[in-house]
DNA sequence: AACTGAGCCAACCGCCGAGAC
DNA sequence: AGTCTCGGCGGTTGGCTCAGT
């Protein structure tokens, strides 16, 4: 390892040194509300691709974007009734998990759960210690966010979601039922009012009632049926996904994706995203309603076959491509 | 004043891909 | 083709600060 010239400091060190704190483009000040909202909107979209995200606003680095996410954005949504990773209300996760119990005997296994345990965000959780129960699923029937997530948070619930589930029981004993997979079809909708909003900048979309997770399916939950043997549908899915989603798959190098010129990542007009790309002059591209939101409801029915989750990737990469052929077809050069 | 726990954030770690040789 | 170096990335850690007791 060589090291800096006068310092005790490899050359990593020193290039991460500058671009995360000397650099004299960045802004050291705290977030705006703007920056904020567009946080949540893009890892909404795209998950924690930081650097991606990072792009998006000026004199920001992914390490700052990180930290405040890791410090203040995640509690702020868990503390929302939101799962900050799906981004889904608490009760909608659990709701959807309900619904789509009862799928795993199709075939579709569901992978290493070491591996899907990187998905989940908070440490310091044992699921396994804490978690006895929880509804089937497997790989098709997940919410579409769980699916367009990168292979390494694919499949279960976040730990956030978990831990949110337990503080609640264990917090407040008497609003939650400990048994709470009790059996309900509640969730938050666009235009559900909440309690949650007087303390939450964010649009309703965004808030529901914490009361509304007490209301939950009941179902008979074991560990090990989150377990994949294999986490794609078919072989060559995978690639399939590279091509049609080029960086938003795992196996994608991030780069490819970055290579986009400023986007504005709205989904939908849920944070009001489009004012903000607007007013900074930059194009609109709702990742939301194209690929990995829930915007346009294109949830996969749970009877879809491989071939009608193909099709609609395939329509979709087509949607894209008419719509944005500029930004698709366009070649970079660094 | 001393201790403790939580929050914050710069720095580090390990992995991966690209490019040079 | 294989190896090495470099840079980018996301996840994690460690030390500092500060509020609470």
């Amino acid at each position: 390892m060589s090291l800096c010239t006068g310092l005790n400091r490899c050359g990593k060190s020193c290039r991460l040194r500058w671009t995360n704190y000397l650099r004299s483009d960045l802004k050291h000040d705290g977030f705006t509300p703007q920056e904020e909202e567009l946080i949540i909107n893009l890892h909404k979209a795209i998950g924690s691709r930081w650097s991606l995200i990072a792009k998006q606003l000026p004199g920001r680095t992914d390490n700052d974007v990180k930290n405040y996410w890791n410090t203040k954005l995640r509690k702020k949504l868990s503390k929302m009734g939101i799962d900050p990773v799906t981004h889904k209300p608490y009760s909608q996760i659990l709701s959807d998990y309900g619904n789509i119990s009862g799928m795993l005997n199709t075939g579709n296994q569901i992978g290493p759960l070491n591996k899907n345990l990187n998905y989940a965000s908070t440490p310091k959780l044992e699921p396994s210690s804490v978690l006895t129960s929880f509804p089937n699923t497997n790989m098709m029937n997940m919410p579409r966010e769980f699916q367009n997530r990168p292979s390494n948070e694919n499949i279960v619930p976040s730990l956030d979601f978990m831990s949110h589930q337990f503080q609640q029981v264990n917090i407040n004993q008497e609003t939650i039922q400990p048994h709470f997979f009790n059996e309900a079809t509640s969730s938050c909708s666009s235009s559900s009012s909440s309690n949650v909003t007087q303390l939450n900048p964010l649009p309703q979309s965004y808030s529901c009632q914490l009361s509304q997770v007490q209301n939950l399916p009941s179902s008979s939950f074991n560990w090990s049926e989150f377990l994949i043997t294999d986490p794609l549908p078919f072989p060559g899915f995978q690639q399939q996904q590279d091509r049609h989603f080029p960086g938003f798959s795992s196996s994608t190098n991030p780069s490819t994706f970055a290579q986009t010129p400023p986007l504005n990542f709205a989904s939908g007009n849920e944070y009001g995203l489009n004012q903000v790309g607007q007013e900074e002059g930059i194009g609109k591209f709702d990742v939301g309603s194209t690929i990995g939101g829930q915007t346009n409801n294109n949830r996969l029915e749970a009877s879809s076959s491989v071939s009608s989750f193909v099709n609609s990737i395939l329509d979709k990469d087509s949607e894209m491509q008419a719509e944005f052929p500029d930004i698709l077809d366009e070649s970079f050069d660094y």
